[in-house]
RNA sequence: GGGCCUAUAGCUCAGUUGGUUAGAGCGCACCCCUGAUAAGGGUGAGGUGAUUGGUUCGACUCCAAUUAGGCCCA
């Protein structure tokens, strides 16, 4: 039996687990980075070299979704890498605690008893409530490995970030931004009470459908236009009844009609017809006449047509109210249903109140909270608007303003999620923030120029939006926010606008919170004995409504960045979903260019949606949902966090099993890299290393080096040129795919595997080997690092196998920077060369192998058939050629004619490869075949090389 | 319906200012190895560049429309 020399290699030796293991061992490394502080021992450093980036607070509401997850992740990329380049970059994670969905949530707990409750009790609820969720969500953020001042949150709903909320809120009252106006909301007649967008449920409704005739005031405008075509002989002039033609399925809303809306580019038409002129569009002329009854031949479509610009300011006159009704141009007009003229009564409608501010229209809504008619309606005061619709048909017959007869159609329409019933749309009293007011809106659109959006069609999205943005309205008819803090004078109706008064509640809600304003009376918020500035009247009233919770986000920048010690003001970073642009990035713009006059944001950087394995939303009915907590308890937060890196978050992110299970791959493909880094760098002095590889003695080093070890090491720079960039540009998935190609290409297939035989089979000790180690050990001291921010905890878990004398955690070392003494561009065109020859041997002995002529690639003898040109190429490197084609011999024949047998390379002209048995047997240790092998006594299974070794 | 965005192999991504037969890795198939071993190596097959038109000597790259999808509005 041949003796067995395994023991006589060096072999890899590490008690790093190929296994990752990783659901548990997540939990061992997050207690490490708990016990040592990591965290905070990264902060510490020089304040003045900072990196701001600002936590967007989520809704503590519900478990985190992989949504948050990726937000988080990303966040956390940065800031680990920022922190690892040396920069001061905190993190203070905050939460959005006030609003809706958890007031929702409380009355829905209290059920019937929701009425009995106080608002006092009730907000105690809400916080609650939001406090249990911001512990869950927490500890889910903490679980992904995110670093943070998890101790030290910011929360909305703290008595500083309220205090702040009022102060800032005071800050527009002073400068004039704030202002009551009216605005339609839904309403619920039956609960009484404003409904948020949310609080309504779309279902079926019947409504009156009718055709309602407008009478044009002056037909001037039309006796100059040839209206007559030529088949219609007595033409238009003995008409003076011209009318414009709506539809509309809630005849109640016509006492507030106040303008008549058509589409600037549609055409319209006159139709003559036994009810008079009638003008709409003429897309729609046919479908409407069959609709109000007439028969072909009993209408003319006349020649006579305009644009709805050219129609634009016709006066005409409401069917029965003494009211002038003009035409308006909008581009909400459609052509899908109706007449292509809008009826539009500004208090009554979304479109129509944008279209009523536009138009400087009254936002005129003559019904009360109850749903009935006021006294300004004569015919119906006092009537319920859906009672009302038949009468007013009634009435609009009767004064022959209806066309044809009205009919019922089916629709979805909004009702009230409690009640179930129908709901109206009804201008109310809201406060809104001035777009207007000191340029806000301009000076918005400017800010937003000087900002810097990645990606960077940011800038258009949110340019956009400002440009076209109504004034802000921040007023809420609800009992979990922040009050708008803001008294009246019960005499005059006088708004206080005292900073004053203000500052005396902002001291109020400093102490005891928001809810100062709900506990305490009028007398009690207000400085003693004041008094009313312009009737001296002593008796106030306070608000009672609530700020829009995107106020209370929006001043993040004052509440936290400001007010924080920890942090600074401007942020040099904000990163959220591109829902955003809608929401915190245009909230926060506003809030701060109001009362700074800049943006509280240098960058600005969104990420897309995540979407299932086809692109779709994530839907809980369809069932294509992936949690983070699922991925976590299977895969592990890595893979998660991995996920996150691997894709390009500027569009939507695609999640399913198949990619999952890649990732798992591609993970334990890094992960073996590194194991094998590890392994062979078993034994290594890292002190005489590092000796050597600082300016000590880098040259002895240096000579000691391979040709192959130095491109190992120039290779080593690209990577880090290019990881770094990725990093700089925020491109993450370009951080992962060169650092995978680096492992699997680079290391796995090429450099490692060539090293195998000089890292097994020389002395432990000899300069070769250890020249090899050194590589190794920089390749892996340089990958770990780079792979933190990302990798964190693998990286963290290698760091702790790496020989050590060095800082705790990878946290706290540095990023790699590029070295460019190891940079050899000559030697890489070299190499290049040489790596595309060894592609052709790999396919020459492929064949061989499938040919069973060869198993193991030691078994065979490269002999290569080449011209002058690629003689030249490898003339120096004949010996080393066996180690680079890990093949036993090579040959080089300066010889065009190769064999019949030989491989004619189709890529490299001039080169054939012939493949033959290498000679002589193989050594029992390095496997390797040669002459050599039986020629020693003492070792009879040995070759020269490993007889050298085994006896010097 | 409007604004913004996306569309390259089964998957994740590259593709320089429009210029030869569109690249990588994974996965897959086949083979080798058994001294990185629930590892490692090799070879190979996969693309009508969403579709349709246009600009151009020439388009994955520029333009338009369509389709599919995403976000935000309506």
């Amino acid at each position: 039996m041949e003796k067995d020399y395994k023991d006589t290699l060096n072999l890899p030796k590490t008690e790093f687990p190929m296994k990752a293991n990783l659901v548990q061992k997540e939990l061992e490394i997050l207690d490490f980075w708990k016990t040592h502080n990591t965290y905070q021992k990264m902060q510490e450093k020089d304040k003045s070299n900072a990196y701001i980036l600002h936590d967007g607070p989520p809704y503590a509401n519900g478990h985190i979704h992989i949504g948050h997850a990726l937000n988080k992740i990303l966040k956390d990329i940065i800031i680990k890498y920022k922190s690892m380049k040396g920069f001061y970059s905190p993190y203070i994670p905050g939460w959005d605690c006030h609003g809706l969905p958890i007031e929702h949530e409380v009355d829905k707990k209290l059920g019937s008893k929701k009425g009995e409750v106080s608002i006092l009790a009730k907000r105690t609820l809400c916080k609650e409530y939001a406090l249990k969720f911001l512990d869950i969500q927490r500890e889910e953020f903490k679980r992904l490995g995110v670093f943070g001042d998890w101790q030290e949150p910011y929360l909305t709903m703290s008595f500083q970030y309220e205090a702040s909320i009022v102060r800032e809120f005071g800050k527009f009252v002073e400068k004039g931004y704030v202002y009551k106006g009216k605005k339609p909301v839904h309403w619920c007649p039956s609960c009484v009470t404003a409904l948020a967008e949310a609080e309504v449920e779309y279902a079926d409704k019947e409504s009156p459908s009718i055709y309602v005739k407008f009478k044009v005031k002056n037909t001037s405008k039309f006796k100059n236009t040839p209206l007559t075509s030529p088949l219609d002989k007595g033409g238009l002039r003995g008409v003076s009844e011209i009318y414009f033609v709506i539809w509309t399925t809630t005849p109640w809303t016509l006492p507030a009609n106040m303008a008549l809306s058509l589409h600037p580019r549609f055409m319209y038409r006159l139709v003559k017809t036994p009810d008079g002129e009638l003008i709409l569009a003429q897309d729609l002329i046919k479908n409407c006449m069959e609709k109000i009854g007439y028969k072909e031949g009993d209408y003319i479509i006349t020649e006579s047509v305009w644009t709805g610009s050219e129609l634009e300011g016709i006066v005409c006159r409401h069917p029965w109210i003494d009211r002038n009704v003009e035409t308006i141009v909008g581009e909400h007009v459609t052509l899908e249903q109706g007449t292509g003229v809008v009826h539009t009564a500004p208090g009554h409608g979304e479109e129509d109140y944008e279209m009523g501010l536009k138009y400087g229209i009254d936002i005129y809504a003559p019904v009360d909270d109850k749903g009935c008619f006021t006294e300004d309606v004569k015919d119906f005061a006092g009537q319920n608007v859906f009672k009302a619709n038949q009468e007013i048909i009634e009435k609009l017959k009767n004064i022959n303003a209806l066309l044809g007869s009205a009919e019922k159609i089916t629709h979805s329409y909004p009702h009230c999620w409690r009640c179930k019933k129908p709901v109206i749309f009804r201008a109310t009293e809201q406060w809104f923030i001035s777009m207007e007011k000191n340029n806000l809106r301009q000076n918005a659109l400017d800010e937003i120029k000087k900002t810097r959006w990645i990606p960077a069609w940011g800038l258009d999205r949110i340019k956009g939006m400002v440009e076209n943005r109504p004034d802000w309205c921040i007023s809420r008819q609800r009992a979990w926010g922040v009050p708008i803090t803001l008294f009246q004078c019960k005499k005059c109706k006088q708004i206080i606008t005292d900073k004053a008064v203000i500052d005396n509640v902002v001291k109020e809600v400093e102490k005891a919170g928001a809810d100062v304003w709900f506990e305490k009376s009028v007398k009690e918020l207000l400085p003693e004995g004041y008094k009313c500035s312009k009737c001296n009247s002593s008796e106030f009233s306070k608000e009672t409504d609530i700020l829009d919770v995107w106020f209370d986000s929006g001043v993040s920048h004052a509440a936290v960045l400001e007010a924080d010690k920890r942090l600074s003001w401007p942020a040099d970073l904000y990163l959220e979903g591109s829902d955003q642009h809608r929401g915190w990035f245009q909230s926060s713009l506003l809030a701060s260019a109001g009362t700074r006059g800049k943006a509280p944001y240098r960058a600005v950087l969104t990420h897309g949606f995540v979407v299932d394995g086809q692109g779709k939303k994530m839907s809980k009915s369809i069932g294509n949902v992936i949690s983070p907590q699922e991925v976590t308890n299977k895969h592990g937060s890595e893979i998660l966090r991995l996920w996150c890196a691997s894709a390009d978050y500027r569009e939507d992110m695609r999640i399913s099993k198949e990619i999952l299970d890649r990732l798992v791959e591609a993970y334990r493909k890094i992960r073996n890299t590194c194991r094998f880094l590890l392994g062979n760098t078993y034994g290594f002095e890292v002190k005489s290393f590092e000796t050597s590889a600082s300016s000590v003695e880098p040259l002895k080093v240096k000579g000691d080096l391979l040709e192959i070890d130095r491109l190992a090491l120039s290779m080593l720079q690209h990577l880090i040129e290019k990881v770094n960039r990725a990093y700089e540009n925020f491109e993450f998935h370009e951080v992962f795919h060169s650092i995978y190609n680096f492992c699997v290409t680079n290391m796995s297939a090429f450099y490692l595997d060539v090293l195998k035989d000089r890292l097994y089979t020389f002395k432990a000790g000899s300069k070769e080997r250890q020249a090899a180690q050194w590589v190794l050990y920089n390749i892996l001291l340089a990958l770990t690092k780079m792979m933190a921010p990302v990798l964190s905890f693998t990286a963290e878990e290698i760091w702790s196998f790496i020989p050590k004398n060095k800082e705790e955690s990878i946290f706290l070392t540095s990023f790699p920077e590029v070295q460019p003494e190891f940079i050899d561009k000559e030697l890489e065109k070299k190499w290049e060369n040489l790596s595309s020859i060894r592609d052709e041997v790999n396919k020459a002995l492929e064949i061989k192998r499938q040919q069973k002529f060869i198993g193991n690639s030691l078994e065979a003898k490269v002999i290569l058939y080449v011209d002058e040109e690629n003689y030249k190429i490898l003339e120096g490197y004949r010996t080393f050629l066996p180690t680079l084609f890990i093949v036993s011999a090579a040959e080089v024949v300066k010889d065009p004619n190769h064999p019949e047998d030989s491989y004619k390379s189709p890529l490299i002209s001039g080169m054939a490869v012939l493949i033959d048995k290498a000679q002589g047997n193989k050594c029992s240790r390095c496997w390797n075949w040669g002459i050599t092998v039986g020629k020693y006594k003492d070792f009879p299974g040995l070759c020269a090389r490993c007889h050298e070794v085994l006896t010097s």
